[in-house]
DNA sequence: TTGTAGGCGTTATCAG
DNA sequence: CTGATAACGCCTACAA
């Protein structure tokens, strides 16, 4: 039952000639004729042969492989990214390796050490929360291996890049939310050694300095990422003195915390309060009100970091070259932040 | 800058010793003297070799990885499963090549040949829902490779498996309703070749019959799991003269489009209209009022999956045996068909 | 305990 | 156009 691996050179006696000739028919190589290549396939399909890219890939000394490390896997964003990945990279012949680094350094390093053992052809990855600094990268950018970071870059790195302008998604909601009407605007704010976090924080605090509006320090929540935060910072600012009368937060998580907490507290939305959050997750639009966000599409991010990592592989670029690209958000305008209509 | 890569050789030289010696001090052979370990690694360290997993793979004729085959990366239950795989995998110092279907059966045969030519140790895999037979699959066991299918298994196919209950979840969420004092209970269905959606109406039916309520034709809608074929069809039932008083769906996409349409008709849920998912997807317990569903966790299954994986390769078992897990699913229970409260 | 030799399955190079 | 040969980097008998 149990076939034993067929390799070329199964094929190249059964047809009485060599493996070299077998593999070029293979591989369409031009100098062979007609006839032997089409016996060849003709072998090949009969006898049920199948390539064993690990040899071919030693040999070649390439994998076809791009290693993927994320924070987590499961979290929307992600594996929008992911997914766009891989739409672009299978029709080019390569494979995808993935690593979760669940927001740890220690993890994120062993990923990268994983991978490079594998010779993948490069990395594409965006940093887990608790890394601090790239040196961890930089050891393997020394080595002539190419990362390419996405979301959550290397900032400190010469490295090629795929963001979205955070700052100008955080600035527009800003905008949107005082052109509602709104005076007091509260922020709820990430881990500021994230680039991401820190130019959404760098974009409320623009726009209210642009329209002149004043920042109240009790309003600016640090680490506030997820529902229960969320709940307990507004819980927290709606019992102040300083009462605001809107929350843009830098995640859909805490927003929706907000949201909960000011419908308890009996506050309606939007008219007395109103909320915006960050990434447009696919629960935004589905509770009620729906929300206000910023859509970031992750499966778009994917498709162009596997562009770049195409192109600096294919090395049309010289080697020093990196690219840094940079996506446009867009604000996506909910019942949670419009009481004009 | 970019250095040559090193192999067990440079390190040989440099020590003056064999390249084999390098090898065992590396895999802890038990056949070396301490002391040449220690100035093997200490070699090692200094001067930054990383070894070529391509290369020992290639000798040891395994490569120490999963391939997983799934519809869409980007689905919530789909990615959790994956990250399930990998926390058990990594730590056993396999990796997983991912690959996604797009329910197409074309790019599930594809997806199938480029794993085993990478040599994959194994696949875990969930079935596209185009592909209705499993012949293709057949074609790679028969040479010996190991499949692993989860959620949607191959059941003409003796393989290893890992599922939950759909029947009895769709049971259980059934019985709730009928509980509740719903009479009239409507059912939306997926494709029916499909084992998880054939189990979930063969549960609803059935908990029908046991508690003695007639099933009504009109009301139970095929292929029906989107957002958009919910709305459809809830508009449909709702306008007909036998008017369901609840809605029961294969998917919570669908049940979420119910709920959308039954407010816009002006029925309160769960007073008038009780309804309920299936999968938990995370807007579930966001939206309002809250979705009754069941939940079918897949990180765990993910987990279960990769030890079946583990143990079907670490062949402690025979080769003929397969493993065929079966998960209890759990109902929730929330605002959208608790009336009795 | 260590070294030698051979091979995992391919492909590139060089002859013919 | 085709064949022989030698790698790719590593591991494992077998020999010493």
């Amino acid at each position: 039952m149990k076939k034993q691996n067929l390799t070329i050179h199964d094929i190249a006696r059964e047809l009485k000639i060599s493996a070299s000739t077998v593999s070029r028919a293979l591989n369409n190589n031009s100098r062979i004729s007609e006839a032997t290549r089409n016996e060849v396939k003709a072998a090949v399909l009969r006898s049920g042969y199948q390539p064993n890219n690990l040899a071919s890939n030693l040999r070649k000394g390439k994998s076809y492989t791009a290693g993927v490390i994320v924070p987590r896997i499961n979290r929307v964003f992600f594996s929008n990214v992911i997914g766009g990945i891989e739409e672009v990279l299978t029709p080019h012949g390569y494979t995808i390796t993935i690593c979760q680094s669940m927001e740890s350094y220690l993890n994120e390093v062993n990923s990268l050490k994983t991978l490079n053992n594998l010779r993948v052809d490069g990395i594409i990855m965006s940093m887990a929360a608790e890394s601090k600094n790239a040196m961890h990268m930089k050891t393997w950018l020394d080595q002539g291996r190419k990362i390419i970071c996405f979301d959550r870059t290397a900032e400190d790195l010469d490295i090629s890049s795929v963001r979205i302008n955070d700052f100008k998604g955080a600035y527009q909601t800003v905008k949107h939310l005082i052109e509602q009407g709104y005076k007091k605007i509260a922020f709820f704010s990430g881990p500021e050694h994230i680039n991401v976090y820190r130019d959404r924080k760098a974009g409320y605090l623009t726009a209210l300095a642009d329209y002149g509006i004043p920042v109240y320090e009790n309003l600016v929540i640090s680490n506030c990422l997820s529902k229960e935060k969320g709940m307990e910072a507004t819980r927290l600012i709606l019992k102040s003195d300083n009462k605001p009368d809107a929350i843009f937060s830098s995640s859909d998580f805490s927003a929706i915390g907000a949201m909960v907490t000011v419908k308890e507290m009996g506050f309606k939305i939007p008219r007395d309060i109103g909320i915006a959050g960050f990434a447009n997750e696919p629960f935004t639009e589905l509770v009620s009100p729906s929300l206000t966000t910023v859509d970031q599409d992750g499966v778009e991010m994917g498709r162009v970091a596997a562009k770049v990592f195409l192109n600096s592989i294919e090395t049309k670029f010289d080697h020093t070259w990196k690219e840094k690209v940079v996506l446009e958000p867009t604000l996506i305008i909910r019942e949670s932040s419009n009481r004009k209509f």
